[in-house]
Formats: C-alpha cells, sequence, structure tokens
DNA sequence: GGTCCCCATGTGACCGGTCACAATCCTGGC
DNA sequence: GCCAGGATTGTGACCGGTCACATGGGGACC
C-alpha cells in the first residue's frame, strides 16, 4: 500500500470518511461509539480506519471539545523518592483513565520563575496537580490562576479547604507522633529531631505529631535540627548531635536524612542501636537493606498521587466527582535501628 | 475586572483583537514577534492582552501549524534513580526550549499493553524519547510507528543506526571495565558480577566491559548470577556468593543490587572490604553514606537526558539538528566498599 | 394509505490559532 | 502630482475534530 518515502500526514476524519463512502459526522460516531450506527456502516468505517492507519488527534479533540483529558504535574524534583512514587501514583491512575500526563520541574523556588513555569503548565490545557512539599511548590499552588482546576499534594490541610481546588495530604502528624512514642516506649528518656525543611512558615506536621508524643510523655523537648531533604544534611545533622552524649535517640524527617545521620553517628563511633537509636521516615526502597536496617514510618506515596487524580478528575468531569480525600494511614516498621537506650551504670 | 463568579471562557486571539481594535492576524503577529506591526499598534495590543490576560492557547497553536512543541518519555519506571534521572535531564533541557514534556509509563512488558501505551504517546502529538534499558522499553522503541520522531536512550547502540531515529547510551562497556580493571589492580584474583536483566537477548555491555577486563588480566571468568534492578534481588545473590569462601571481590550492575550484597555479606558476617570488595554502578545519591560508603561508577544520567531531547529536537527542527551524539564517559568513584584482598595465610 | 416518530446519516458552524494572499497606507523619486 | 513599492493591516481558508440541527427512509399505528 502506501510505501512512499516521505512522511505524509497522518489520515483524518475525512480521510476515513472518503474511504468509506460516508460522511465525516459518520466516522465520529464510530470511534465514539455512538449507538445509532447500522452495522454494516459501522464494518465498512471500522475498515476503512484500520487500513488507513487512522488514529484520532488529542489536539483536534481538545481543541474542539474543550475536554483535554490531561493532567500536569508541577514538582520540585522527580528524582527524590516520595516524589517519584507520587508522580508514579498519579501516573497510574491517570493511565487508567486515559488521561496524558505532563510534568513541570520547578527548578527554583524564584517567584517569577515559579509563575512562568505555572503558566507554562497553564497553556498546555487540563488539570494541574502541584506537589507542596517544600516553597517552590507551595508558590506555585499560590499562583495557580483562580479558574483553573487543580489539586493540591500538600503537608498539612490549611485550615480553609477551599471545595473548588482540593487538597491531599497523608498524616504526618500521626505518622510522626508513632515514630516518637515508638522511641519512647523503648526507655529513651527523650527523642531528638533532624527535620525536614518546612514547606510553609508554621511548623510542620511532623514536628508538631513529635513534639506532642514528647508532651504526652512529659519528656524534655530538646531544639529540633533544622535539615534538608538530602543524606548530606543528614549527615551534618549527625555530627552535630553526636557530640552530646546526652542524646539515645534520633527522629529524622526522611529516610535520606536518617541515612546521614547513620553515617556520621558511626563515624563518630557511636554504635546503633546499641549507643543511639535512629528512626526515619518514608520507608524508601533502600532502607531496608541498610546496615543497622532503618526503622521508619512507611508512607503510601503511591496512594496518595492516585487520590490526587482521582480528586482532580472529579474536579474535571462532574460524574466522577468523588468525596474531598482519604488520609492515607502511616504504618510504623520497626527495624534494626532502633532499641533500648544504654543501660545507665 | 471581570469577577463573575462562573469560570469564563479563556480570552482568544480574537477577544484581544477586538479590544484592541484591530484584526486577529494583527494579534497573531505580536504575540510572534512580527517585525512589520507598527509600535503604537504593538503597544495597543499588548495592552490588551494584559488587560484580558490572554495566554495562547498551545492546543490550538499545535493544530494549526503542525508544530507540537512536545515530547513524551516513555519508561518503565519512574522512581529508580538512573531512569528518574534520565527524566529530569529530558525536561531540564526540554523546559530551556519550552517544550512540554509528557511521561508514559510501560507497567507491564505484554506485547499488547506496550503497543497500547505507544498508541498513546503517540496520540499525544510530538516526539518521542524511549528509555530502553528493560525489555518492555526495547519492545516499545521497536513498536513505534516509523513516520514518528523519536529518540532512544539505550544501553547499547545495534549495529545498524539509524539516521532517523538516533539514539543516546553512556559508555557502560567502558565503565564496567573500568571498576574491573579497579578491584583487580587491587589483587584480587578475578571479580564476580552480580548482573542487571539484559535489554536484549544479547550480552550486555556491561557483561562484556566486565569481561574483557577479566580476559585481559588472565583472571578467570566465574558466571555471571543474573540478578535484577531491586536490592532484595541483590541480597539474594550476595547470599548464594557469601557461601564461596573464594569470592573476594563482587561487581553489581547498579547501585541497589550492590546495597543488597553488602547486606548479605554482612549477614554472613563476612567483613567489606576486610574479606570481600564491592563495586556497584551509577552512583545513586545515597551511595556515598553507606557504611562502608559504596565503590561504583558515576553515570551522567541527566546529561544523558539532556542529549536526548537535544537529538530528538534536531529530529523535529531541522534548525536544531546536531551531531550523532556525544557519549558521557564514566568515572570511577573509589570509596570505602573496596580494598586488597586478604592476605592468604 | 396517511401521519407520527425514531433511526441513520449529512450539513454547516465552530474551537483558537496559522498560513497565503489581497488590500490599504505611506513614502520617495521623478 | 503621479506612480512604484515596501510597510502595515485585513480577509478567507484550513488544521481535525465536535456540536447542533436538518434531512431522508422505514416501520407502527390508526
Amino acid at each position: 500500500m502506501n510505501v512512499t518515502g516521505h512522511t505524509r500526514r497522518p489520515a483524518s476524519i475525512r480521510d476515513v470518511a472518503t474511504a468509506a463512502g460516508v460522511s465525516y459526522q459518520t466516522v465520529s460516531r464510530v470511534i465514539n461509539g455512538h449507538p445509532s450506527v447500522r452495522p454494516t456502516t459501522r464494518e465498512r468505517v471500522l475498515a476503512a480506519i484500520d487500513e488507513l492507519g487512522f488514529r484520532r488527534s488529542a489536539t483536534a479533540l481538545a481543541l474542539a471539545s474543550g475536554r483535554s483529558r490531561a493532567v500536569t504535574v508541577l514538582t520540585a524534583n522527580t528524582t527524590h523518592y516520595g516524589y517519584a512514587s507520587i508522580l508514579q501514583g498519579i501516573e497510574e491512575a491517570a493511565r487508567a483513565e486515559s488521561y496524558a500526563v505532563g510534568i513541570g520541574v520547578l527548578e527554583s523556588a524564584d517567584e517569577a520563575a515559579v509563575a512562568a513555569e505555572v503558566r507554562r503548565a497553564a497553556g498546555a490545557g487540563g488539570g494541574l496537580i502541584v506537589i507542596a512539599y517544600d516553597p517552590a511548590g507551595v508558590k506555585a499552588l499560590g499562583a495557580v490562576p483562580a479558574e483553573l482546576p487543580v489539586v493540591g499534594v500538600v503537608e498539612t490541610p490549611a485550615s480553609t479547604p477551599d471545595p473548588g481546588r482540593p487538597w491531599v495530604w497523608t498524616d504526618d502528624r500521626e505518622a510522626a507522633y508513632q515514630a516518637t512514642r515508638h522511641l519512647l516506649s523503648l526507655g529513651h528518656e527523650t527523642v531528638h529531631y533532624v527535620a525536614i525543611p518546612s514547606s510553609t512558615r508554621r511548623t510542620s506536621a511532623r514536628t508538631s505529631g513529635w513534639r506532642q508524643a514528647l508532651r504526652e510523655a512529659g519528656a524534655p523537648e530538646p531544639r529540633p535540627v533544622q535539615g534538608s531533604w538530602g543524606p548530606a544534611e543528614g549527615h551534618a545533622a549527625g555530627h552535630e548531635l553526636a557530640r552530646d552524649p546526652a542524646v539515645s535517640a534520633i527522629l529524622c524527617g526522611n529516610d535520606d536524612l536518617a541515612l546521614g545521620v547513620l553515617r556520621a553517628l558511626h563515624e563518630a563511633g557511636r554504635s546503633v542501636p546499641g549507643e543511639v537509636s535512629v528512626a526515619g521516615f518514608d520507608d524508601a526502597p533502600h532502607s531496608a537493606y541498610l546496615t543497622p536496617s532503618l526503622t521508619t514510618v512507611r508512607l503510601d506515596f503511591t496512594g496518595l498521587g492516585r487520590a490526587a487524580f482521582a480528586l482532580l478528575h472529579g474536579v474535571l468531569e462532574e460524574a466522577a466527582r468523588i468525596a474531598p480525600h482519604p488520609v492515607s494511614v502511616p504504618e510504623l516498621v520497626v527495624r534494626e535501628s532502633s532499641g533500648p537506650p544504654p543501660a545507665t551504670t
């Protein structure tokens, strides 16, 4: 058949129509599964579609119908475990509904840069999902024009949830609370905390869960050490904490920080969990294989991504509207890095 | 000013035209920076654009002009470090050229599922980048219709490179060669290898680089242990190797496998690097903080992603055409996990 | 046999841009 | 004062679909 070398224009519904001897509208009906098309006609059209290798242009569809069946995910990072997993969850859910998924990386938290990126994403049409775990993400979420359908993946829900722009989140407070109680229950006098940066000026959910557990137990409240996201910062924080012989339990804002802390303790010659217990957050894939393996709190990021998409889907299509949102339940995973404090002589 | 509650249709160039008292074509000229527009006119149009909050619809642009300025990345995974970094590199380069980036995950390597995913991606318009490090990716690359612009990120270039569908790759053979030579130079009799799955039936580049180094050194060639991608498989492979007292050096197909191997050796009571040396591949962010920190070969995945985009850009726009492709140079990073073999008594 | 309706199909306009070409304006040269 | 010709601007068609409505062809029913 058509094996001309040069790239030819892909077949349109009018080409198919001509080939099948019907009008373009009939072809449109066939692709959309409209009931009132005579079976013989449908057959002919399908044959023509097959022969010409016709594929409906998503672009034209979006333009003509308004519904674009696309989501753009705005995120500051694609390589960190948590972010990547959320993205994976979104993609999974989107694919099931045959939505296209776009990504935009917020490389800087600079006001203008963020605004530009939001504009780009908005131009793509369709809905938006903003991962607002960090300053760049939070700014982006704030910069989304009011008329755009958007769902935020946030650290903590603000006091006033807007029905038109829903949010999803995990119960970080509860997670930190559980982890801290676990460490306290092992007999530690108190638990130190290496924090991830808070996305907002307010105290992060993780910090407040940690603090609540300490208060309930009447334990002293040491000042949280401000970390960042990666192992390097955890390493620095760990060195600082290793100098204080009173420190016997450390909770870290994520598993990467915990990794750095473990390394620093090792370098300082303090054994884990013999002298110091360490717990992380997220249950990244490698955490189970560290030596010592890491006690951590597992969060369902993939599920979070799926939920975010489901909500957005509800905003975009009335029919798919769902309840404001199910919070996933964090799960404490106890491994080797936590144990009773050293016996005081 | 328009603060009517209901979502109103975004402004089109004709709305802007009316507001500015010019024709829609003039507006089009202004957005595209066409030279022959009188400054005063341009001014008026720009004012109208600003006032109406006009944003040019990417959809309409793509439909009317044919050029879609979009890339879709097909990949089997978004969470693994290598994949995620490539994606990040692609996004970075694409953003610089103001291209939109879409992703499609190949969840199964099943022929039909892969074909469906390719079709979806093709429907999005624009170019394709396929990460073909695994069976699903390889199948996807093969399933891309001939008329679609596509760039493959592959493990090893095949014998016959097609000028119309370029590839990028890292020099995995060289990387494995370097790592193996490093271990041999420390005095190990030979080096065992825990392999990542090969994307094709042929021997992988990493395997052949490893083998070449052994041959050149006249070292015995043990059978590679077939691993997979994650730490769990590395763990299993590590247990197996730990049973053989002759094993004193292990090269792993990636850092995740190496992590599992380290853990298995620890469990078996064999010290690293005292009794056994271990080296990985990729230099994942956590590898430097493991205990012992991991000797590995750093590969520039982000750069690979950028190169992939650059090539695709060249295919899509004549003007941006570039040379077939620069291979990034792998870099050996020696850390604690490798050292001389134990002294034989 | 005529009317009413539903089924199957076709026609024209439109979505928001671009492209090719026509029309108008302005300026310089003679 | 008139005409050529570049600078500006406008008009109509088109990209590949959808939507709203019009049209023709059978039964079913009276």
